[in-house]
DNA sequence: GCTTAAGCGAGACGGTACGTCCGGTCTTAGA
DNA sequence: TCTAAGACCGGACGTACCGTCTCGCTTAAGC
């Protein structure tokens, strides 16, 4: 978590704590990130600022855990299946990850984190390590299977590749270049695969 | 331009409009976006608030117009050529945009740019059409030559394939997840174009 | 004034300066100058805290100038008139200083003006450069014309005198040590008179 | 002593209770009377804040506290002799005052809790019963015995007297409109005494 | 001598106000 | 009429203290 190290962990107040998260949660959806403010969370959690400031350094890294506190609560990543067909394994993952994308109350709080990282190379490297970098793993980790298992290039960059499935995924999604819809992940799924099996 | 239309645009004072856009264009590069402020512009440009509010909307629109101004100064697109061997010539252009993004320059405003837009759907919508889109049609345009040629399946959804090449890069510079190098484009540009060849 | 050098005094409202003194004065009424915050002028005057604070540097000044105002309105020094009868006339105007202090709209200000003087220099200044030298300058002023005609001694210190008629007056209203009363500005008087009679 | 009835007090610790007071009176002389803090005391004393609030109720208990330890440590009531020449006794006790209110280690919580006791009536009451009344009672015996010896009018009231005589002092003093010198208070012996010669 | 209730240092907590910054609007003087 | 300047109302910032409230711990009294 990210506490300031000053204070003591151990003195806590859980009730808070967990207040102030789902303050926060349910204020950025109703009025998006830069209108979220300290005041706010700690009004609707019915807390003072103070007990904000002296555990989170920034309005982005309480919606950080605040978002993964809730993701962890549910089963966070997405599963990504291995049937021994690679395009249709990274098509079910996708498309449900384009479900999730779809869904109001979790585009709310990504996009806010996926402002601030794109503004704070701090907050970015939190928001990649604790939820990029994971969903990323999962996919070069099911492309090395494939590998092994000789259905596509042998020397190909894997982390590359799932660059290039979730890199596409989530610019179409940030800048609403376009829908996120089925057909969209199934073509990419298909160029990219395609583009694995012969030497690359 | 993204002008209020209440005002008559024949009255503008070039001076000042040009102060302005330059102040906000090295204030941004100093402070960041989120930290920019239209009284820092206004100070800077040593120019009235009012007068940024009567031709702007919202610093999103002030910073656009700065950044296309200065681009339109250079020869803003970067310089896709058609040699024939089209996966020469995408790396040729990706290489170029590379080195442009690792410009600090060139590199701040930009990434201003895209927090704006992240954040704010009208922002995208303009972002998107002044500075992705025409992007983007250099190289679907590529694309289509090649698809003429007979070089890539005749299918291939050539949107979605500039997404891939194009979407996996600004990824990994928004989120700064690696390293923007010549090495990186080009196996992009190997797995897309090997993904084009044979349908997808 | 007591306004900040910086800023342009022709500039300011005039609404909201009267606004202010007048929220200040009511306030200070009700909560006593210890819980008077400029926040809570601020809010009843419906005017932004900066307004405040451009304009005066301390709550102190606004008060001073809230409560010099409302004296300038109606005749603010108690008449000292100069029938030949030193002791009747300082009765006079002492009785009327009684019935002033004894009137909790004139009180509660003057005391938050004391307390502040009390506690800071500045403050004290102001204060007795504004409010009490002025007080001061009518009793010696009396005292002096007394002197001329030969009712008191020649060689006496008229301003102690006046110090000995005030200070032991406001050090039993300040303190609470007893009731102002008219006896007790009379017996005062008496002695004092008496005492300026053969030199002292 | 000032503590709250609640607690037993046989269980104070007096090493806890001697930092408290020491800190509270090197803290008044460096920051004042209004930037002294119950935290900063604490801070100071090496000493929780609830030890504070257990035993005092409000800062101005535990600065009277503070001040009053002090003063019973030396000897705190200034000597007025009786040799039977009153004026040159008064003289004698207020010059020793004059001195004690010019040094700054007595000035600085002597002015604080002027100010307390200026604010709020009932550490007025405080104030006033524990210091400033048995100073007094110091003057109005003198005056008594003088009274009978014949020296001065046998109808005079010699608690005004004493209020001549300490509330032009402290008014002085609280409200620094002059400097504390022997000649000053020689002149207000001398007016005093002189009044209370022949009847008033 | 053991237990048990208190005082204790520490500091988290819900609050209030601070003094500052900036947003976006409005007013004024001058070119 | 537009501009530079900046006052205005409002709202959020991050900080300082308030007075209350747990926490473990020490400690002294009374069983």
């Amino acid at each position: 978590m990210a506490q300031n190290t000053a204070s003591d962990s151990s003195r806590r107040n859980e009730r808070s704590q967990r207040a102030i998260l789902e303050a926060a949660l349910s204020l950025v959806g109703e009025v998006g990130y830069e209108k979220l403010t300290i005041e706010g969370i700690a009004a609707r959690a019915k807390v003072g600022k103070q007990t904000i400031y002296r555990w989170w350094p920034s309005k982005a890294a309480v919606l950080l855990d605040a978002f993964t506190a809730e993701s962890e609560a549910g089963d966070f990543e997405s599963f990504l299946p291995d049937t021994g067909d690679l395009a249709a394994d990274l098509k079910f993952s996708l498309r449900a990850t384009v479900d999730e994308f779809n869904d109001p109350n979790f585009q709310a709080p990504y996009r806010a984190l996926a402002v601030a990282a794109a503004n704070d190379a701090a907050a970015a490297e939190q928001f990649t390590s604790r939820l990029l970098e994971p969903g990323n793993k999962v996919y070069i980790s099911r492309l090395h299977s494939a590998q092994e298992a000789g259905d596509i290039a042998a020397d190909a960059d894997l982390r590359i590749a799932a660059e290039l499935l979730l890199g596409s995924f989530s610019q179409r999604w940030l800048m609403r270049t376009g829908e996120l819809t089925y057909e969209f992940v199934d073509t990419v799924v298909d160029m990219v695969v395609n583009g694995l099996r012969h030497g690359a």
